[in-house]
DNA sequence: AAGTAAATTTAGGCATGCCGAAAAAATGGA
DNA sequence: TCCATTTTTTCGGCATGCCTAAATTTACTT
């Protein structure tokens, strides 16, 4: 038995700011291996640190946080279920928003933040069929399933690319949407084909040679966009499968 | 101009209490002619008595409603088109839940209550052209238009009705999930044609010829089923049409 | 016209979650 | 090691919106 299907009920009575919450100390882990520090909380919700300390109590008190003293926060067993069930509609609702009612990549992000802590799991669980299951979201981030477990594919951020390297873009950070539609203008999309071709000299960018699979093109990259982009490398695909 | 495009960016600004009580305001005059009571707000929102004063004196000084101590409770031209906002958002999306996400009739109703504050003007939009403008929500309550507009039909509780009326049903509150369940069984729904018999003699139940054209049967309703099916009288249909 | 019952308002409090300012603890450089 | 800087916590306060209990006003009855 997973441990969001035992405590159903008690995701609803969690505040949206709890959920806010966990969900920030989620996915600052999801794709780095590095605890999360009160202040990097206070500056990714855009509250003043002083709001991170009480809240984190709360976390502490509801069971869903680990926390000593200055120190990073961790989540507990019960956190990380709720988190994950916070990511799943997060997901659920942006591919709904940009397949069923045409929004483009860069406007989900803003609605789907607000409408993930309304919808009821009856809502989530009828979207996810009527979506047929996505299991990757429209930013290709995956979309955990209902009992709370996510397929994570191995994956670098393109700036970590030694050159050389060839691959194809399996994530697109929803962090920036400038930078969002910076891609969509340069026609730079999911699962397209890229190849390390060198750092330039002076500039900090990086020159790839990307594109859709018909259509490759030689680019630079600015650190801004090399962070973003997510490259699954070529050869034998290696999935791990991360429980909650 | 419509009262309403004028001031889009207001909606966002007011709490979902605040959208609450001028809906209710609102809802409460749509089908029958009095004001409104602060205790019957407070009944109809679950709230305490004095937690609606207090709420008032907000909408007043927020310019969205008109009230003298002591008395009932009016909406502003704002108010309206504030309240008409929210009752477009609540009935389009239960439209959508139950077209597009297969809920049934007596499910759509809390969800909505919930979404109406969440969703952006934008949502709304899109939405409301994914189901191609619908006038008319699931239970038959006329959904108005962007502009504030609305289509109310001319229509009379069953109850209220003499024997020998002939109609079809045109709205069914949706105030009751259980009657709501009732009337599924008993596969009444809307555009029913109804007949009325006449009253049970000690009952005070009212007898009905009822159902699909093609299957019509005499039935006894109770006052709660005759107070939440509203219809039109047969012959030249008058609609009115309600500015905001 | 007076008295009672009902509706409404006032007053004082509580919970959530945010803030800024100041104190306390940790970190890093010389 | 010690001092300065940064991070974190504590403290007091504020806004929203709810509550109960106690006034106050209105409405009804006789």
């Amino acid at each position: 038995m997973s441990p969001m299907s035992r405590n159903s009920p008690a995701l609803s009575i969690k505040s949206a700011s709890v959920q806010d919450y966990v969900k920030v100390i989620y996915t600052s882990t999801e794709w780095q291996d590095q605890r999360v520090t009160p202040s990097q909380l206070a500056a990714r919700l855009g509250v003043a640190n002083s709001s991170v300390t009480g809240m984190v109590r709360k976390l502490v008190d509801l069971g869903l946080a680990v926390h000593q003293p200055y120190q990073p926060v961790e989540l507990t067993g019960e956190g990380k279920a709720l988190a994950l069930a916070m990511v799943r509609r997060h997901r659920l609702i942006e591919t709904f928003l940009v397949q069923e009612l045409g929004y483009a990549w860069d406007e989900v992000h803003d609605e789907a933040e607000l409408l993930e802590h309304t919808v009821s799991d009856t809502f989530v669980d009828r979207l996810s069929a009527k979506l047929r299951h996505p299991t990757r979201d429209p930013h290709g981030d995956p979309i955990p399933a209902a009992d709370g477990t996510v397929r994570m594919p191995a994956a670098h951020q393109l700036g970590e690319l030694d050159p050389g390297h060839t691959g194809h873009i399996i994530r697109i950070s929803d962090a920036n949407p400038e930078l969002l539609r910076f891609l969509s203008t340069e026609e730079i999309g999911l699962d397209d084909r890229v190849e390390v071709i060198g750092h330039r000299p002076f500039g900090g960018s990086l020159v790839v040679r990307i594109g859709s699979a018909d259509r490759p093109r030689e680019i630079d990259l600015g650190q801004e966009a090399t962070a973003a982009l997510w490259v699954a490398s070529d050869g034998p695909h290696e999935n791990c499968l991360l429980g909650s």
